[in-house]
RNA sequence: GGGGAGAUGGCAGAGUAGUCAAAUGCACCAGACUGUAAAUCUGGCGACUUCGGUCUACGAAGGUGCGAAUCCUUCUCUCCCCA
């Protein structure tokens, strides 16, 4: 299990690899759709292998509130209950501490939940978490993290920094650890919100401990766009140059693009998916609310250059038409293209890295994407 | 032919003298969404506006009254029941 880089981009940070995993090489920079509950939503494992996905993600926290650990034990796992036969990657539910901060209590042990589901009350250690995700088999995994919100006084980032480094110790020391090493990779996160010294001190921590890859969290969550990429930029030139980096829920287009000449390896993000559902798609000249009037008569396909099944079939009028009716395969259309035109930029990013063009691809994405077509 | 009910913004439907440019829902028009509590949420939706207002509006016409979607008269139309 390793990551090797096979080239440098010599006009940016820019940087294509390997990751090798228990179930096969992953090449980066590499998007990974998120299947928080074991499925990427309304979207087949097949239409995902169709999409070019060679990694998926899930979350450990709502896959062991449902089905649970008993259930996914008993299946052999979560790629045997889901039938994904490729990598895969969990979360820990250090994004639930962020997301649903009205329903748990962080203490220096752990997080305890209350369930949003049924109410009841869990206790989250990060042993747990690893415990669970190798119950889980994913081939990496994260450990448990405080994701802050932003913005955040300084002084509660520097609590929250060592309760991070110290559930960080704890997941890398936890019992179960020793028998998968071989198996299952795990990756440190990086907090320290927009603190760029206390971004430091946490790279250099979570670096003494020594993990697989390494991890930017805390990013994304509400701040200006020109921030984000500051510290994005900023943290990964602290991380060591040999392991992969991963930017933790960061993406629209554009910052994926501008994240890889930063260096970074790896993305995830809910929005192909999440905007797919509520009518957006994307496309190489920008982002198209489908719902929208100026799509009525439009009868070509989202995207006249998408190779995926949705653009080779169907039409903005028709998907438009979908959306209106509230018909259920318009959020699977739009979700597919979104997720094949999410991994094919970032897959069309690795081979202009390897061509030695990053930066004139970069130049024209940037260059031909507009924020809306059609509507405001 | 006789008796009864009713006509409100694109539709459905509240309101029954002042706080009504008129509730609410739908439709329509936009916006948001970043390690998913999301097929979700937010805003707009008579015209004009120097954004303070101004004007035109509750089937039609006329009336009462300081004031009418709301009361009275006539007319037009719709629905229901009985013959």
């Amino acid at each position: 299990m390793s990551f090797s880089l096979l080239h440098k981009d010599k006009t940016s940070k820019a940087r294509a690899g390997v990751l090798k995993t228990a179930r096969g090489d992953v090449r980066t920079p590499c998007f990974m759709p998120v299947g928080t509950q074991g499925t990427v939503k309304t979207l087949s494992n097949d239409e995902l292998v169709s999409c070019g996905t060679e990694l998926l993600m899930a979350n450990a926290y709502h896959l062991y509130l449902r089905p649970g650990g008993k259930i996914l034990k008993k299946a052999g796992g979560l790629h045997k209950f889901m039938s994904w036969k490729g990598p895969m990657m969990t979360d820990s539910g250090g994004y639930q501490v962020f997301s649903l901060a009205v329903l748990r209590k962080v203490k220096k042990e752990g997080v305890e939940f209350r369930s949003h589901i049924d109410g009841s009350t869990h206790f989250l250690t990060p042993e747990k978490v690893i415990e669970f995700q190798g119950l889980l088999g994913s081939d990496i995994m994260m450990p448990l993290d405080e994701c802050l919100h932003y913005p955040v006084v300084k002084n509660q980032v520097e609590d929250s920094l060592k309760t991070t480094y110290h559930w960080a110790l704890k997941s890398q020391a936890a019992g179960c650890r020793s028998q998968v090493k071989e198996k299952q990779q795990l990756f440190g996160i990086v907090q320290g919100s927009t603190y760029k010294d206390l971004r430091k001190r946490a790279v250099e921590e979570i670096a003494s401990i020594g993990f697989d890859g390494y991890a930017i969290g805390g990013i994304a969550v509400g701040e200006p766009r020109e921030l984000i990429h500051e510290i994005a930029e900023y943290t990964a030139d602290l991380l060591p140059e040999n392991k992969p980096r991963y930017l933790m829920g960061m993406g629209m287009p554009l910052d994926m693009v501008e994240a890889i000449a930063e260096g970074i390896d790896f993305f995830d993000c809910v929005v192909p998916t999440r905007n797919g559902r509520n009518g957006q798609a994307f496309t190489t000249e920008g982002e198209l609310q489908l719902r929208n009037a100026p799509f009525k008569e439009d009868f070509r396909p989202i995207d006249e250059n998408c190779g995926c099944s949705t653009c080779r079939t169907h039409t903005r009028a028709y998907i438009r038409h979908l959306f209106n009716t509230e018909e259920i395969l318009g959020l699977r259309l739009v979700s597919l293209h979104n997720i094949y035109f999410y991994v094919k930029l970032i897959q069309i990013a690795r081979e202009a890295i390897l061509e030695n063009r990053f930066s004139k691809f970069r130049e024209e994405f940037k260059e031909k994407f507009k924020k809306r077509i059609g509507g405001k």
